[in-house]
DNA sequence: TCCCCGTTCGTACCAAAGTATGACAGGACG
DNA sequence: CGTCCTGTCATACTTTGGTACGAACGGGGA
């Protein structure tokens, strides 16, 4: 990196530098003008010209940095699962089979199913039978896997 | 919504404005010190500075409006599901234990698995029974939760 | 060479899953 | 009121799953 001096002094600098220039010209054009005795009006008109430049030139170097757009593209991956209550009425499960097949699908057994809902051993066999029927399966791994890709569970 | 000029125009009226009324304040100036004969230097110095000023203020004024940082959040809809190598080699499951895994994530039984590939149901058995655990899992509905939720299987 | 590991297979046994059938209670509905 | 559906529970039985051994074979690395 080489050596660069504040932006800030440079504009002083400069604008030192043009002001000091400028005034010279104010000057000489005065004696100009004067001494020919021409209108004053187009003076006036010439300074107010280079001065309003100067203005604009001092706004545009001084001014703060205009920011740039900046799009910042944020990508959010989101599960698309989600249960599909149409597929649900389909099959015809109703909502304790329902609960069950979630359970299982959760990897517990039979008797953990019965105490987690607090019912019999029996009731759950029974249930699950009647998921295998309208499931048309005969596992409980394959009811899982069929209740998945129906997105009746997640 | 009321009418609203273009700021263009608005800028070209209150420049022409400004300008008429300033050369109106010069001419005034002018007549006040030419008639007492006051230094030129000072007026001009007046006229600099106040053009410099409507340079500044024309400049800002005119300045292309700031551009506002968008950010765009896109929420994208994708699968995100892929095998995680790293998470099967955590595991130590071998090749064979692997394709079980995913016939067993299949729905498949024990001895659906054997016949499929060409082993006895003794094989698939002991291959199970490492799955279970190398996944530190009891049931094989565990181990497909498990392997799932691991990415080692999809 | 020897040993580890993966793969294969077997037997025996117990636990869990699944099947079949029957029964009972309560709510919804015509 | 009777019927159907849901949910509950039970018994008996078969099948499948899971555990716990042991054993054989072959490839590859120390």
């Amino acid at each position: 990196m080489s050596f660069r001096p504040s932006p800030a002094l440079v504009n002083i600098a400069l604008y030192g530098i043009s002001l000091a220039a400028l005034l010279l010209l104010m000057r000489w054009l005065e004696f100009r003008f004067m001494i020919h005795d021409h209108s004053t009006e187009l003076y006036i008109g010439l300074i107010a010209l280079m001065f309003t430049g100067l203005g604009i030139w001092l706004a545009v170097k001084l001014a703060t940095p205009k920011v740039k757009e900046v799009v910042v593209e944020r990508i959010t991956y989101v599960e698309t699962r989600e249960i599909d209550v149409s597929q649900i009425e389909k099959t015809g499960l109703t909502k304790r089979e329902l609960e069950i097949l979630n359970l299982m699908a959760g990897g517990k057994s039979n008797q953990e199913i019965a105490e987690t809902i607090f019912i019999s051993l029996s009731t759950v066999k029974t249930h699950v039978a009647s998921i295998f029927a309208k499931l048309d399966v005969k596992r409980r791994t394959q009811a899982i896997e069929k209740a998945k890709s129906l997105q009746i569970i997640l």
